[in-house]
DNA sequence: CTAGACTATCGCTAATCGTCGATTAACTAT
DNA sequence: ATAGTTAATCGACGATTAGCGATAGTCTAG
C-alpha cells in the first residue's frame, strides 16, 4: 500500500502516469521525450512503475508498448475515497 | 500531487492516516504508541502528513489533537478513480 | 517553585533515491 | 555481416530520507 504510494510519490512519475492517461493507447519511447529526462532514468521511472504493477510493458522489438493496469492501485484508492469520506464531503468526485 | 503521494508513501504515515481514520476522532501520543517508533521519528512523520496538508493538528496543551484533512488529497483521490476508470474496470468499488 | 506529561526540534548516522553517461542486449533493415 | 533503433542495466555521484537519542519548550499538578 505505502509502495503503491511511493511509486507515484515523484513528479516524473506522475508525469508517465498522466500521459499514459491520457494516450489512452501504449507508448513507446515518446515518454523520454516528454518528459524530458535522460533514457536510463526514465527507464528507471518505468521500471519502478512496473515494479509496483502500477504499468505493464509489453514487447514489441525493438520498442516496448507501456499502457496503466489499474488493478493494482485499488487498495490505494480506495483508502482515498475513504478518506475523502471522513471529513463528509460530498464524493461526487468519483465520476 | 507527486508531493501527496509521496507524503502517503511510507508504511508508518500508512499507519498513521489508517489510524486516524479508523478513531474518526483525534489521536495525542497514542500514536506513537501504536506505531511503535521513538516519538522523535513519529513527530517527523506526523509533520511531513501535515506540511502535506493530509492531516491537521489541533492544539490542546500539552497535547496535540490529530484529524485527516480530506480535502487536500482531492486532486490525488481524481487521478486515481481516472485510473481505474481507465481500464474499463467497473468502479463501484468507491463505496 | 518543582516535578511530570507531551510535543517539537536538533544533531548525527545509515540507507535509499534520483540522475547521469556508458554499456549491453535484441531485433530490423541493408 | 554491419549498422541502426530502442530498452535495460551498471557504476558512480550527490541529495534526500528514516531512524534515533538528547534537548528544549509549554502546559498542569502538587
Amino acid at each position: 500500500m505505502a509502495a503503491l504510494a511511493k511509486a507515484l510519490g515523484h513528479p516524473a512519475r506522475i508525469h508517465i502516469v498522466a500521459l499514459l492517461l491520457e494516450k489512452q493507447s501504449c507508448i513507446g519511447c515518446d515518454i523520454v521525450d516528454e518528459v524530458g529526462l535522460a533514457q536510463s532514468t526514465v527507464s528507471e521511472h518505468l521500471r519502478i512503475l512496473k515494479a509496483a504493477g502500477i504499468v505493464t510493458g509489453e514487447i514489441e522489438r525493438p520498442r516496448v508498448c507501456y499502457s496503466l493496469n489499474p488493478d493494482r492501485l485499488r487498495p490505494l484508492a480506495d483508502l482515498l475515497s475513504r478518506m475523502l469520506d471522513f471529513g463528509g464531503a460530498d464524493e461526487t468526485a468519483t465520476a
